[in-house]
DNA sequence: ATAGTTTCTTAACCTAGTTCAAGGTGTTAA
DNA sequence: TTAACACCTTGAACTAGGTTAAGAAACTAT
């Protein structure tokens, strides 16, 4: 058995029970890939072909806006999966940029062996539902902590909940992440220091 | 066949194909309710014991902070699903309250037969699978927007997406949607009159 | 080592959005 | 008919966070 996998498989066999041939079949249908720093998995303006898992490493998914300002939406880390869903399921040009901000091993499922998978194994219906219904729930608190929570509380947050991060990603990401300056991010770090 | 069904059972169908006896045993998990205006269908510190779909009339949750404030997070209107995802599925006490803004119909998928029927009608996974992963598409959408958008723009945004809301819809919920306070909605709308 | 590039910080000034307080409008209800 | 209430607006004073521009540190790559 790849060890590339092995995690990937037992963090689905914590959902869903999959007997060998299953393993072997999903197996089959991931395409290891091994990303340098900075290199780009996916690119605004081009259809994303594949959805992607990340088994170390990190990347990060920003959007680019008509000013030509990125606002980071996403970085995800070992054990993650990413990539435009929209564009992947629509076949549309996707609005999102994702690169590596270190050294990256993915695992790569293209559209069609996806589309596959979820006809031939409708087992993995369920492991996606409850990835994407948890996803939704991470998503909805952080629209809540935009709105009621200020840049600084929001950064001591993100400290908390992603401590492993600041070893890969620049304070700039960062502060794009929460929605802030570079510059106000420095203030904040500042006055957190000073206590 | 009963009435309040038929719209639900047939999007359903746009996504999965049901056989009559599915439809019955689907149907014959929902429970009809009338909510006149004000009504809590859900509330903060209370386990979610149903997923809520809206048959008609409209829904508002928000959430509650520290400092009592109110924040907006989801209109529904007819056909839409709502409900604190997190407490339905963990069985949590919410972190949301949800109340009608105008008296509203909806039906009761209680938690328990939820279950049940993912287990009897896999199918139902690919349903809800493709339901969270539009609902995910939306609010990747809504982060963005708030990071990339001046309130002005949120607004003229909300106005195009949601044109059947002003009629429901106090425009301080509105604000609060928007992630604004009531007083700032008033001079973007005066701004937008002169115009 | 040194130049070039990217990241981080500092400081002065600016602005989108908030807060507070008041008044206007519309609706319900005795 | 007037009181009570919820909603919307206005304006003045304020603040969280943005902008601009510069320099300091930290990396790369010869």
């Amino acid at each position: 058995m790849n060890n590339d996998f092995s995690a990937l498989l037992s963090s689905i066999k914590n959902q869903i029970p999959l007997d060998s041939s299953e393993s072997t079949f999903f197996s089959s249908l991931l395409r290891p890939a091994q990303i340098k720093q900075g290199e780009f998995v996916e690119k605004f303006g081009v259809i994303t072909p594949h959805f992607i898992h990340v088994v170390s490493g990190c990347l990060m998914t920003y959007y680019t806006d008509k000013e030509a300002h990125d606002h980071v939406i996403q970085f995800a880390m070992a054990g993650w999966w990413t990539g435009d869903l929209h564009s992947l399921t629509e076949q549309v040009p996707s609005i999102y940029s994702t690169r590596a901000l270190a050294d990256s091993q993915v695992l790569y499922l293209p559209k069609a062996d996806l589309d596959r998978l979820l006809e031939q194994v409708p087992k993995f219906e369920r492991f996606f539902r409850i990835l994407f219904q948890n996803s939704l729930v991470t998503h909805q608190n952080r629209i809540i902590q935009n709105f009621s929570a200020t840049a600084e509380e929001r950064y001591e947050n993100f400290l908390q909940k992603y401590p492993s991060l600041e070893q890969y990603v620049p304070l700039k990401y960062i502060a794009s992440y929460l929605g802030i300056t570079p510059e106000f991010l420095s203030k904040i770090r500042r006055k957190l220091m000073e206590r």
